[in-house]
DNA sequence: GAGTAGGGATTGTTGAACAATCCTGCAAGA
DNA sequence: TCTTGCAGGATTGTTCAACAATCCCTACTC
């Protein structure tokens, strides 16, 4: 395997952290249990799915800038894979809307614009607040420890808000929708839910002010997580909603001051 | 290139078939400039597309049915383009869930059961009843020409019930539902939709008697039609809920019935 | 300065080769 | 009779090298 990766390969990882932090008993078998079953899905996936895990984390963390080129030559040697292994992860990629093709011209870091943004957080409001909507209809009730991943991602955001890292508090934020929708039980919802934020998060690096885009809606999460927690889902609903309009707001105007 | 293909692949082209029959002289125009445009859209698309579309048309058509699993020599006889490029179409083709991989197994055409129903009919209803519900919203008011492929596709659909082409007929409903969800402009609307229609297309196949499963539709579907003429959204959105609501009723007593 | 012809770089596609894995059938043993 | 283990044959996963097709840039012509 090629050792000298170029400086935007070199990207840790945060989500096992947390996991391994667990050490009580039963915590240490479910760990267990996670690690073989993380080991399995590795030796399971292709190369092609490793090499897509590597270039997606290079392009949402930031550093795989929308507009560029992904050369297949260059990557081919980075990666060490061939150049079709290299392909089919172009196309893992370019399904989840991290990358386009452009025939004969290679493939890129898509640019989005203002249109991409009213597109995505229109998809975004039917979607989540259907989801919160329909938690009061379900035949049984909602189980407590449901909640208990989106706790963690306030907490997590929180946290991060207080050392100031203001693109893990982003990170933690997506997460917190991403569980969100996860309530609903669709594989199919959670499968475009992971597709619109990851354009969103391809959105933000054009931002120059991470902060104010993401500081006010760690609060706006819990307050909707305590909703849930008292079932209120209609008023959790109403407050998605507006919440979600004033998210679209912000991104819009700092588009514009751009 | 091969010349004995196997029956399934020996599928007609309808869509074509009802362009050509316009002959009007500004319906000529218009087709020639739609031949042009899908001429060029054929030079301008990869043989991994090509192949692509012959095998979405196979399995969508029901000539491939759910479980049949994909071989790849075979194919790449059939097809006449190398394993490498016709597992790109694989991909292609697995992103829109018309197939599975299965690791070191193969691809499949899925088989779909009634959680899958009820998954892809939750999606439909949130999306389709809330395009129709913002076209009250629109900043400019809906113009008359944009109902006009709905309004072909109604037509398409009484025509062919009159001559019990059912699978026709399920076709032109889809087709009008797809034309539906267009009329919101948005480019992820419009892919999630196609993805939806196909795959429930797939489950359409398992069916016994088309007859009743498309022809009560053909109806509500210009109900439907009549009521966006009329400006009367608030009113189409409740049909259409109520309609989707009957349509999965319909696909899941079918399915019991099997 | 506008248009155009080349040439170098990149992508698109192929065929062959080998490795890894799965499936089938058979035989040995309980 | 049923299970277990083991070939080996077939299929998929991955790589490589080569060639064709296309694009982009530059230099040239007028």
């Amino acid at each position: 395997m090629s050792q000298n990766f170029p400086w935007w390969l070199d990207v840790s990882d945060d989500a096992e952290m947390v996991i391994s932090q667990r050490s009580d008993d039963e915590g240490r078998q479910a760990w267990l249990r996670g690690v073989a079953a993380d080991v399995a899905r590795q030796d399971r996936s292709s190369s092609a799915e490793r090499a897509a895990d590597i270039l997606r984390r290079s392009i949402t963390e930031g550093a795989l800038r929308p507009g560029a080129q992904l050369s297949e030559v260059e990557l081919t040697e980075v990666l060490d894979v061939s150049r079709n292994t290299l392909r089919e992860a172009f196309r893992l990629l370019t399904h989840e809307g991290l990358l386009v093709y452009k025939l004969h011209r290679g493939v890129f870091v898509p640019e989005l614009d203002e249109q991409d943004v009213v597109d995505l957080y229109r998809l975004r409001r039917v979607l989540e607040v259907d989801v919160v909507r329909e938690l009061a209809d379900r035949p049984t009730e909602l189980p407590e420890e449901r909640l208990e991943p989106l706790e963690a991602d306030v907490e997590l955001a929180e946290a991060a808000a207080l050392d100031g890292r203001w693109a893990a508090v982003g990170t933690a934020n997506m997460r917190f929708h991403r569980h969100l929708i996860g309530l609903a039980d669709s594989h199919r919802l959670d499968e475009i839910t992971g597709r619109l934020l990851a354009e969103l998060r391809l959105l933000f690096h054009v931002i120059a002010t991470p902060q104010e885009l993401h500081e006010p809606y760690i609060a706006r999460n819990r307050g909707i997580l305590e909703l849930l927690r008292e079932r209120k889902y209609e008023q959790a609903a109403d407050d998605l909603q507006v919440y979600l309009l004033d998210s679209e707001q912000g991104l819009l105007k700092a588009f514009e001051a751009r």
